[in-house]
RNA sequence: GCGCAGGUGGCAGAGCGGUCAAUUGCAAUAGACUGUAAAUCUAUCGCCCUAUGGGCUACGGGGGUUCAAAUCCCUCCCUGCGCA
């Protein structure tokens, strides 16, 4: 097996430490962002812009690829790699998320993360039978049931599915098939979808060992559990307990952890740290779906290795830029004359090359270049953020970086 | 000059006697977005106020009919097309 995960520094009473993730694709050098492909691009960019900004491993989607253009057309195509010519590591998700988001949140105003005193109607048990059939996601014990967001067929994913899918795509790291819960979930339900999760899990890690794409292809169990620290510590745990016999005859457990679940914001830094403590030093842990700076921070500090999400490109679409003073629309009025760059001091290609008023008035045209130079900028500033923290932990003056990163970054 | 069709909020374009400060789209002005149902979505968008209510000015100009007119009539101005 090529996977390998060196710890190069650990930092003192912190959970953060500083690392290397071998793949056959290349190194990830840790805390690292990684960036979103979903549908094996990233959105609006070649990727010799992607490498060029500094990024070193891409994210595509299970069940987005299933659809479109099918996993077994892009085996046939020669593989992930192949078909998106990205020579550096890559990931795929398992589908996971999905069952959330086609799921428990479709319809509603629930997303991965939730405002601090969320509306109380969320908190509400699902009551219209008709709204839950309308969802296109449904769970059941052995696996979701989900109708296309596409065309509106019928398919069904199991864990064993998720990977077979995944080990077709050919990602470096790929990612077990759980449930990820929506946080308003009370602790029964919670309960319940851990337990699945943790039986898909170990259907996934036998299933994965049992192909020889085990050997290239490294495999990541997802914790749930909620907004609950007993249910978070014995996810951890119960993950890292779990192993099976590899093709070799040799005992194997996870390559790697990655954290799932929708969060409240501000449960989010307890509910890391108490996994973090529970999962084991030399693995390495993927913090899935968080990527605002200030969350960046936090998840490094409490152990995270890796991240991933879709707000740079996501955002950078509508118009909205990271700066070192915080997020701003580039589309408002007050930029529509405004000769500087996107963010004073930013060397990515889009600050260097191109002022305010022309990446505005690219918006406001709805020009394709806007969706390019916008997420070139994001994906710069988050990349960059990341390893200059990386950097900081190194040179051991984290803690002095990211206050003097956070006291001009203003959130709203 | 004659005939026909039109002139409605920044633009396009509904409405054709009361339920119209006026459908809708675009533009504009803001906001949201965290394992991408997302180049998406939401709000506001005549003026003023003691604002889930009230007042004022408005559908080319002027004048009428009517309890009531963007909607009907007269007239003037303007635009497009056709014919001279």
């Amino acid at each position: 097996m090529s996977f390998k995960f060196e710890i190069k520094k650990k930092i003192e009473g912190s959970l953060a430490r500083v690392g290397e993730i071998h793949t056959p694709h290349g190194i990830i050098h840790t805390p690292a962002f990684v960036i979103v492909g979903t549908k094996a691009t990233v959105k609006s960019l070649t990727p010799e812009q992607v490498k060029e900004l500094g990024a070193e491993t891409v994210l595509a989607n299970t069940y987005h690829l299933y659809l479109e253009p099918g996993d077994e057309r892009i085996a046939r195509m020669g593989g992930l790699h192949k078909v998106m010519n990205w020579q550096g590591p890559t990931m795929t998700d398992s589908g996971g998320f999905q069952v959330f988001s086609l799921g428990a949140a479709y319809g509603k105003n629930i997303s991965k993360l939730t405002k601090a005193g969320a509306e109380p109607e969320l908190l509400l048990p699902e009551v219209s039978e008709e709204l839950a059939k309308a969802k296109p996601a449904q769970i059941s014990e052995e696996g979701v049931s989900f109708r296309s967001h596409i065309d509106g067929s019928s398919h069904y994913f199991t864990p064993k599915k998720s990977i077979d899918i995944q080990h077709n795509l050919g990602a470096d790291i790929i990612v077990a098939f759980d449930e990820c819960t929506s946080p308003n979930e009370p602790f029964a339900y919670q309960r319940q979808a851990l337990d699945r999760t943790h039986r898909w899990a170990k259907a996934c890690l036998a299933h994965h060992l049992s192909s020889p794409q085990s050997e290239l292809q490294a495999l990541y169990g997802v914790v749930q559990g909620g907004r609950f620290e007993d249910l978070r510590k014995e996810s951890a745990q119960a993950l890292v307990e779990m192993k099976a016999e590899d093709v070799k005859g040799n005992v194997r457990g996870f390559d790697g952890y990655a954290i799932g679940g929708s969060f409240a914001k501000e449960d989010m830094a307890t509910a890391v740290a108490w996994v973090n403590g529970e999962l084991p030093e030399d693995k390495p842990r993927h913090l899935l779906g968080i990527g605002e700076p200030e969350d960046l921070f936090m998840g490094v500090e409490q152990g995270c290795d890796t991240f991933d999400c879709v707000a740079p490109t996501r955002i950078a679409r509508n118009g909205q830029h990271y700066t070192k003073t915080g997020k701003i629309n580039i589309r408002n009025l007050e930029f529509r004359d405004d000769l500087g760059p996107v963010d004073e001091g930013c060397e990515c290609y889009t600050c260097k090359h191109y002022t305010r008023a022309y990446v505005s008035h690219l918006h406001r045209s709805d020009e394709m270049l806007a969706a390019t130079l916008s997420s070139i900028h994001n994906l710069y500033f988050i990349v960059n953020l990341v390893k200059h923290i990386r950097q900081s932990l190194i040179e051991g003056n984290f803690q002095e970086f990211k206050t003097e990163f956070l006291s001009k970054y203003k959130t709203k």
